[in-house]
DNA sequence: AAGAATTGGATTGTTAACAATCCGTGTTAT
DNA sequence: ATAACACGGATTGTTAACAATCCAATTCTT
């Protein structure tokens, strides 16, 4: 048990920023987290080398490590990535989808769905980000999954940054109109779906407004 | 001039990897880079994390970095990422091309063709390589280019490891064709080619015939 | 002689102290 | 009063020594 140290960094840092509890721009300062995470400041240091790596965290040499400013440019590359490689995926998922896999897509959506019900947007963006992750678990193929991960992460930055009210969240009749297409193993309709899905999702960031970074580090790591 | 050590160790590595001088299973010991490069040992393990968070290199604990050794699976999954993404990149290649871009191939084809007719392996592998890179560049996404990037390093040690004879290197009349159509702006028939292009490498590979690792690292990271 | 334990050397992992850089504050000069 | 400058505290970057782990060769046992 003395492996994932920098592990559960990495993770909880990168579940603050998919959560969007850690918006861009937010120093990570490295005493600070390592007395978040109680551990040496060596292991703080090599868990911000991995963030960047995913590129959701840049370091600027002497200045320290902060959560990754996306810039429009990036804005549209990463939703193009995304409708490249999600297309793949839902591809796969189309073709390969279990029983078991279309139980857990419509758990999936219940979950979603009460947590609308209840008004909890922390946990909807949450789930809201998990349906396009499970997507990928399904296409069983792990390279384009990672790939996903660290795209939903740009995006949970971007749509923080960029994102206009509502549209801060995925419209969840899409997801479940996804689920319907895959279950009827219509693939493309599937495909047609998930691309405009993500196409409104992308509508509704807009560049006037970018809201600046803020809040204690802290709390936003806290779970 | 201080900064890019760790990416100079990153990059030497890399290049020896994608030109296949650096065979999967190769170890990466922290003592012998560290004398290549002429730098603290800590540097050297920045790259080697950098280096396993493209995938390229496995780390384990208490016994080293090792270069990585693709499973079939993996494989698989990278040739599937490849034609998802290299099929964007494409797309935007026969519709944002300039002039420029064109003579820039037509002048990498000719490279080739150069390489080919003096039996050069070595350059040939590299360009067989450079012309994805190229295409990668005139798609002009950032983002999907680094994939990119990643996934034909993989492609290059899935290649080392389980490729047959011939198909280790790009057909290249394939190449030429593929920047016929994009000169044609014929986006149809050039996302065909590629497509086709890459199930060609695909299929050279065999998964009966895994060539062990060998050679000094010295040597291979020679320049 | 074959296999299991052991020891030595080499390699990796960690720690703590030290050096360099930056940022905000306060001072001084124009 | 404003702007340039200088200082002090805080943060990041580096170094070197130390601890832990692993691997291979040797020794010991049956």
């Amino acid at each position: 048990m003395d492996k994932p140290l920098e592990a559960l960094i990495v993770d909880s840092i990168l579940d603050a920023i998919g959560d969007q509890r850690l918006r861009a721009g937010t120093k990570l300062g490295e005493q600070a987290l390592s007395e978040i995470f109680g551990c040496n400041r060596l292991h703080v240091r090599r868990a911000l080398s991995m963030l960047t790596g995913w590129q959701v965290v840049d370091h600027l040499p002497n200045r320290g490590a902060y959560v990754a400013t996306p810039t429009p440019q990036d804005a549209h590359d990463v939703f193009q990535a995304r409708r490249a490689i999600e297309t793949t995926i839902c591809r796969n998922a189309v073709r390969q989808a279990t029983p078991q896999d279309i139980a857990d897509l419509r758990a999936h959506l219940a979950e979603e769905d009460a947590a609308r019900g209840h008004d909890n947007r922390p946990v909807a963006i949450r789930l809201s980000r998990g349906f396009h992750i499970l997507l990928a678990r399904i296409g069983r193929n792990p390279v384009l999954a990672r790939y996903l991960d660290e795209l939903t992460m740009r995006s949970s930055l971007i749509i923080g940054l960029y994102g206009t009210g509502h549209a801060t969240l995925c419209a969840e009749d899409e997801h479940a109109r996804i689920t319907d297409a895959i279950e009827a193993r219509d693939e493309v309709q599937a495909l047609a779906l998930l691309d405009q899905h993500l196409r409104h999702i992308e509508a509704g960031i807009h560049f006037d407004d970018a809201a600046p970074a803020t809040g204690a580090l802290s709390v936003a790591l806290r779970r």
